[in-house]
DNA sequence: ATGGTGCATGAGGCA
DNA sequence: GCCTCATGCACCATC
């Protein structure tokens, strides 16, 4: 960025580059992200100073749009031109001058010193003003950027513009001013055929791109917003469109750019979960919303979390009588104890408090609850005094629970009928995007079985894997701390075992040494399941990530493993963990033939290996003795960038073909059933169940005792599909 | 031995 | 630092 401080100036229009250490004839332009201002030779800053700048030297380039009112050509998304155009809140541009009469309604995109300080906000657009301010702030960082950064997420770009943005949205979170992706889904996509052509001209496409994206999200809001009725109409008296804004806010008063931190609840973080069933029921017209609470006590405390996430649909199928109104109270993702065989529900104080009668013994008092299918329920609501407060339960709900074939992770919604005032529960399965299982039949701590696909199962299957999250958000590399549930890809693991069978299991066959903190190994997946729910993308993402995981385990360094030999298979058995060794990429060349690449540590270079070369955690050029050549960092690199850019694509498709195939049945994938065995082992005690061969084999091993654990690693993949891939084991036995 | 009950504990969220 | 709530677990009742 040029700056009026250096002695030799060049004129800042592009077009120009009018370039002297001429002090005289110099004007001041726009004005710069940093505080100064644009310097201009005169020529061109007499144009500016005219506000014909863009006409001047921008009229070939796009971006232009008339003005709503006086159809005055405006070159918007030009820093040029930022101050002689506003942004209607309904859509279009106008000239500062017909803006001028024209009112509420209208946000100059540039009234501040500075030109990217907050807009000015009218007194009817906090909303669509904080959300323009937010795709401004994210316009003009990725401006500021000024280079292609393909690929950048969305969560990336919303965190840039939750840094960016001013005042007190600077702290709000992603997750916390957006709805579901799904919920966004189909208005972003609707909306981007609408895309401006105002954006960012000066930035390049695929910057243009990003922005007009982001650009869309946030107008999103605003008609996602405006589907959020139902709450308004019964009651809400929330002036927002839509009633998303925590009523807490409200209660101050107050504008919640005002607010400062107040307003993080702006709108609802969903559960995962059912975000990420709204993320595939996005193009579909029912639109699942966060609706506000209704009328109740204390519902100022209701956290959004709760907030009922019912369809207009739904509604409709639970109400039936046309003269009833259903009143969504609340909804609660179930966690593994309220679905467990205990037969208690948690209920959320705030939301117990606010809906269900009013208690004051521990032993409460019967409360009947309707079912969707017209059965009545009778529940204890009670509550145990808890560290001054209380617990609030509803007791004997198994057999509900269990005739709505409710699992871990689905949601119950609690709503009420009017003018009865009968409670109504109904319930929101957790759906998969991706076949997580398509299993065998599984049983299910709680006895229920499905044979859907619910992420729930997962959870409730595969308990002992929440010791790998930090190791494995370690791998992926990512700060989102969604936990991401781990797999049998193979799907053959079945889990018949009592809940203290599986109490143990949990406890022993996490990777103790390797990966967890003795105090985290106490506690299983399916607690806290609240926070660990996942949507199903953050699992496919550790599916995948587990996998490559899987193949960087390396036996630990320097450790030699004795041999066992059962039913012809050799194991290597170490008596160390395993190791992951360094993070290699592999691709398969269009004229055939698979390589395998890894980056340098030192130089960074690329180099290829021998598809079965295995790498230590720390590889560096000088250690690529497989090719002479380029066994020095000084060794030139064998890539050029495009050629690069081509090699990570090839490896993305290889990695997605890697596991479609992995979804294949087992039959058509020779080391599916050394899969399994090493999936089963790590993930169960395999010691006392034979539900597959592959288990039965571990069973086998020499040193396994019924009821202990162990972990087998398989040797990191034979990439043509070798048979004979051998097995290592990693002795965790007790004793 | 199994299951139910009531409370304690502590992780995580929030102010 | 407080609050919420998921879950562990001791204790007791029952089979």
């Amino acid at each position: 960025m040029a700056s009026s401080s250096l002695s030799m100036k060049s004129c800042m229009n592009a077009t120009c580059g009018v370039s002297t250490s001429n002090s005289g004839g110099w004007k001041k332009g726009w004005a710069l992200r940093s505080g100064d201002f644009a310097i201009l030779c005169d020529n061109c800053g007499s144009a500016y100073e005219q506000s014909v700048f863009c006409e001047v030297f921008h009229s070939k380039d796009s971006g232009w749009r008339e003005c709503t009112s006086c159809s005055k050509r405006l070159h918007c998304g030009c820093i040029a031109s930022r101050s002689l155009l506003e942004l209607l809140d309904g859509g279009g541009v106008n000239c500062t001058s017909c803006s001028g009469s024209a009112g509420a309604g209208s946000m100059n995109v540039d009234k501040t010193p500075n030109g990217f300080g907050k807009p000015k906000v009218d007194n009817n657009g906090e909303l669509q003003s904080a959300s323009a301010n937010g795709h401004l702030a994210a316009e003009t960082k990725l401006m500021q950027l000024g280079n292609c950064i393909d690929g950048i997420g969305t969560r990336s770009l919303l965190q840039l513009q939750s840094d960016e943005t001013n005042g007190s949205y600077r702290k709000m979170k992603q997750e916390d001013i957006l709805p579901p992706v799904g919920e966004i889904a189909s208005t972003i996509f609707s909306n981007f055929n609408q895309a401006s052509n105002a954006s960012c001209q000066t930035a390049k496409p695929e910057i243009h791109r990003t922005v007009t994206a982001a650009k869309d999200l946030y107008e999103s809001l605003a008609q996602t917003n405006l589907s959020m009725s139902l709450g308004s109409t019964l009651g809400n008296q929330n002036p927002f469109p839509g009633g998303v804004v925590d009523e807490r806010v409200l209660s101050k008063a107050s504008s919640p750019l005002q607010q400062g931190p107040r307003s993080r609840h702006l709108l609802p973080k969903p559960p995962k979960l059912a975000l990420s069933m709204d993320a595939n029921a996005g193009m579909v017209s029912q639109i699942r919303v966060a609706r506000p609470p209704a009328e109740g006590r204390g519902r100022n405390q209701l956290l959004p979390r709760y907030w009922p996430r019912i369809t207009d649909q739904e509604l409709q199928q639970i109400s039936g009588d046309p003269n009833s109104t259903i009143v969504p109270l609340f909804e609660k993702v179930l966690s593994a104890s309220d679905a467990g065989r205990i037969g208690r529900l948690v209920l959320p104080k705030a939301c117990a408090e606010a809906y269900f009668p009013p208690i004051s013994q521990p032993e409460g008092l019967p409360l009947r609850i309707q079912d969707v299918k017209g059965k009545e329920w009778v529940f204890q609501f009670r509550f145990w005094p808890n560290n001054n407060s209380r617990m609030y339960v509803l007791e004997g709900v198994t057999p509900c629970i269990q005739s709505m074939k409710l699992q871990a992770g689905d949601t119950v919604t609690f709503s009420r009928m009017d003018p009865e005032g009968k409670l109504v529960m109904g319930f929101r399965k957790a759906s998969s995007s991706i076949a997580m299982q398509d299993t065998q039949p599984s049983a299910m701590p709680n006895g229920v079985h499905s044979s859907e696909s619910y992420f729930s199962g997962v959870f409730e299957n595969l308990p002992i894997i929440s010791g790998y999250s930090g190791l494995l958000q370690s791998l992926k590399g990512s700060t989102d701390t969604h936990f991401s549930a781990l797999h049998s890809a193979s799907g053959d693991i079945s889990w018949h075992k009592s809940d203290k069978q599986e109490d143990k299991t949990r406890d022993g066959l996490l990777l103790p040494s390797l990966l967890v903190p003795e105090r985290k190994r106490t506690r299983n997946i399916g607690s806290k399941s609240k926070r660990l729910l996942i949507d199903s993308l953050d699992a496919f993402e550790l599916k995948l990530t587990w996998e490559e995981a899987q193949d960087l385990l390396r036996p630990a360094p320097s450790v030699k493993p004795s041999i066992v030999t059962i039913e012809d298979h050799d194991f290597e058995e170490y008596e160390e963990p395993p190791v992951f060794g360094k993070r290699s990429i592999f691709i398969v060349r269009s004229i055939g033939g698979q390589e395998q690449w890894a980056q340098c540590d030192s130089c960074s270079k690329w180099r290829r290996l021998p598809v079965d070369a295995l790498l230590p955690p720390k590889w560096t050029c000088v250690d690529n003795t497989w090719d002479q050549s380029r066994c020095s960092c000084s060794a030139p690199d064998e890539l050029a960038p495009r050629e690069l850019e081509n090699l990570l694509r090839l490896n993305k498709d290889f990695k997605k073909r890697k596991m479609s195939s992995s979804h294949q049945p087992t039959q058509e994938h020779e080391s599916s059933g050394l899969d399994a065995l090493a999936n089963a082992a790590i993930l169960g005690d395999v010691g006392e169940q034979s539900a597959t061969a592959a288990v039965a084999t571990t069973t086998k091993h020499p040193r396994h005792r019924p009821g202990c654990s162990c972990i087998v690693c398989i040797q990191p993949p034979k990439w043509e599909g070798e048979a004979q891939a051998y097995l290592h084991v990693q002795r965790l036995h007790d004793s």
